[in-house]
DNA sequence: CTCTACATGTAATAAGTTACATGATTGC
DNA sequence: GCAATCATGTAACTTATTACATGTAGAG
């Protein structure tokens, strides 16, 4: 999925400004699994109006300022989108460098590690309080949206868990060495 | 991390060749949170190598083929890694066509949405399958190591019960609209 | 009046992926 | 002899990131 579907996947729920779906990505619903800036959007949203997948919305006259730009999906942005969403998904990819560190947490300070995961705790209880609120004023509107919401708090909870309840099994065990 | 210090975190455990580190990426431990092709792993060798964080090491002469370049980390290499391993983590990067997908399910053709699902549980049991034999050989060796494949596992697991604790959600409710 | 959030866009840079090109070794 | 795996490397391409450049609108 690149740039291109992932703003039709926006779109296709409400138009929005390019602005508007870098939020989407920030906070929104699709914050969890996906990243663009807005290096990557402004360019895609030229080409997918270069390729008439998307239109310029007539500005509602609510009073909103004149240099926003609305985009709106179209019929063939559509067709373009669920060719996308029914092709064989490309395999998740996850780039941590949480748990590369961590894999070497022996050779570390103690406390570096103990930090380390500290900050991880706070990470997802932020997260999963957000995820809680994400309702329909971002989007998070629908079945699947509701489904996938879910599953990344299961995930980030079950990640939670496992370092709180194995985090000492990284503690230097500084007396088992005296007996041996 | 760029390829360059995961390069340096592999040969911190042993020496290896180009290949074996992307086996590495591909099967071995950081499969689950890295990845990293031959496209980049041999720039990045090179690198390495004019920077003197690595070099190749004296062929044991054990019958091993000619062409094939060990490399072993240096001094310098150690000291650039643990610099690395201590310094601020950059935070994950997930990219899932999976969840994205799944998002628009209420969109999808069901037999589609299922397929995408059984598909996922497969990958799923085949890894933890993977991880649970991830021994030694692998270089899964040392506590930090056990740790993040426990947590690998952990989330796993966790993902694969919400999916089938909540696939049904998913499912057209055919009779209850006619109810309504 | 000033700060924050809204808003769009480009250019330089960095990075990695894919495909290509080649060849040796091992097991069957 | 043949296929699979081991093994190294490059070039073209695609892609996204970062920093820059600019300006408006609303809240306090």
């Amino acid at each position: 999925m690149d740039a291109r579907i992932l703003c039709l996947g926006v779109l296709l729920r409400k138009p929005a400004s390019g602005y508007e779906i870098r939020k989407q990505f920030e906070e929104g619903p699709f914050n969890h699994f996906y990243d663009t800036s807005y290096g990557s959007i402004y360019p895609a949203l030229k080409a997918l109006e270069r390729d008439a997948l998307i239109r310029v919305a007539a500005l509602p006259d609510d009073g909103g300022r004149t240099d926003k730009k609305l985009y709106e999906i179209t019929q063939a942005g559509r067709e373009k989108l669920m060719e996308a969403l029914v092709s064989a998904p490309e395999r998740d990819k996850l780039r941590s460098d949480f748990l590369f560190i961590l894999s070497f947490a022996e050779m570390l300070p103690p406390r570096h590690v103990e930090r380390l995961i500290d900050q991880r705790l706070e990470f997802y209880r932020e997260h999963l309080n957000a995820m809680q609120e994400c309702a329909a004023e971002n989007g998070c509107t629908g079945k699947g949206a509701e489904f996938v919401r879910g599953f990344g708090m299961a995930v980030y909870t079950a990640a939670a868990e496992y370092l709180e309840e194995h985090r000492d099994e990284l503690e230097p065990e500084e007396a088992e060495a005296e007996h041996a």
